[in-house]
DNA sequence: GACTAAACTTGATTTAGATCAATTTAATTT
DNA sequence: AAATTAAATTGATCTAAATCAAGTTTAGTC
């Protein structure tokens, strides 16, 4: 658990017994928009999708919560209430820690704060670099951007592995399935890319991706 | 300044002592993307424009900084260069405090952790909620709700002022100035604005504008 | 107050991508 | 393994909005 990770180990038994822990079915909804969270969620087992609904209504895929994430963060911090959905993707178990038990940690263990401070400004970092690229790239740019990261984040030399459905890619790059499927031919037709079985992607041309 | 407003007379005076006030012309740059930046700017007097440029080199105006916000703060908590630029929009007064300055303070006074801790959350919600609606909705709507916003901040009961000219807009919105022109007089063809000399919009059906 | 440079508007055209529709393929479930 | 459901592909069509172009208004400057 990254944000606590730096505690000594009597710090951390301290936060061990107030947290609890709780498991989700696959599908289970773990909060939705409107709900009084004042909890913070931490994935210790499974996937957690978190996604948001729009004014009008559609579904925008926010993220995608591995063992280690955390969430819950937002309604933590300020008055108000849940603006995202979070689901569990699969069998999922989870710690919990109370609003007010962090906050008296926080007050106790000031580091912890600096953790989370530089959590929140990766993640705000990450969401207004989207929201720009929303703002001016195409959906090929995007499609190839998000390729390209994978391989930062990725293993295998130029092999990727995407971490979601195409449809969940789709919802999260704010286009649609049909688009995404189009544009992967399409670079898979020029040369860069080769779809393999799974999830699977050969990147074979770098440098072309990102000129897209 | 809110983040430290709610701090002792004697906490403030410590920490006016380690701040360094500075002036920034009209159309001054105050950092741009690849500085390293170890400031935490606030503005006393002006303007800035926060805006980034993405991958293939469009620029988007991320937000509008009026006196008593902040801005700097991505660098401030990660081990990460700027990735924003901040121009001054008109003659501008910034104080600024030093990363290791705040930092003690924040060990020091672990409250005003909280404090952008929670400025961070309010920032965090309003990006994420941006980047879906660019991610779903048209120009149309995103146009609208921005509209509604601009009410709910604003004064005067059904009059609201564009805090920004329409060219910016339209970057803040992800389309083009002719967009903008168009949409807006769309809307006031079909009776849910007015626009007034000025920056100045008349809003006459606010419930309707919502619907489009 | 005249001059210059932006900002804004309006029109015509083009294009990226959504939508609709019909299969095909791949996962789950029984 | 068969059956059922969901995900993915491919094609045809439609639409929102970008782009290109030209003119007008507004604001800032000398």
């Amino acid at each position: 658990v990254p944000i606590f990770n730096h505690l000594e180990g009597e710090q951390m038994e301290e936060i061990m017994k107030v947290t609890k822990s709780t498991s989700f079915k696959k599908g289970e909804v773990i909060y939705r928009e409107g709900d009084i969270s004042d909890l913070l969620y931490i994935v210790s087992k499974g996937k957690i999708r978190i996604y948001r609904l729009s004014e009008s209504g559609k579904e925008q895929l926010v993220r995608i919560l591995n063992p280690g994430d955390f969430t819950g963060e937002l309604a933590l911090f300020r008055e108000s209430i849940q603006e995202a959905y979070a689901e569990a993707m699969s069998d999922t178990d989870v710690c919990m820690i109370s609003r007010n038990d962090l906050q008296e940690f926080l007050l106790k263990y000031p580091t912890i704060s600096l953790k989370i401070l530089s959590e929140f400004s990766n993640r705000l970092e990450t969401s207004e670099k989207q929201t720009t690229r929303f703002a001016t790239e195409k959906v090929d740019t995007r499609l190839a951007l998000f390729l390209a990261e994978c391989m930062e984040s990725g293993d295998g030399p130029m092999e990727i592995e995407l971490p979601m459905s195409k449809k969940d890619l789709a919802s999260y790059l704010g286009t649609t399935p049909e688009t995404i499927s189009r544009k992967l031919a399409d670079l898979e037709n020029e040369g860069y890319i080769k779809q393999k079985s799974g999830r699977k992607i050969e990147i074979l041309d770098l440098d072309g991706l990102l000129l897209v």
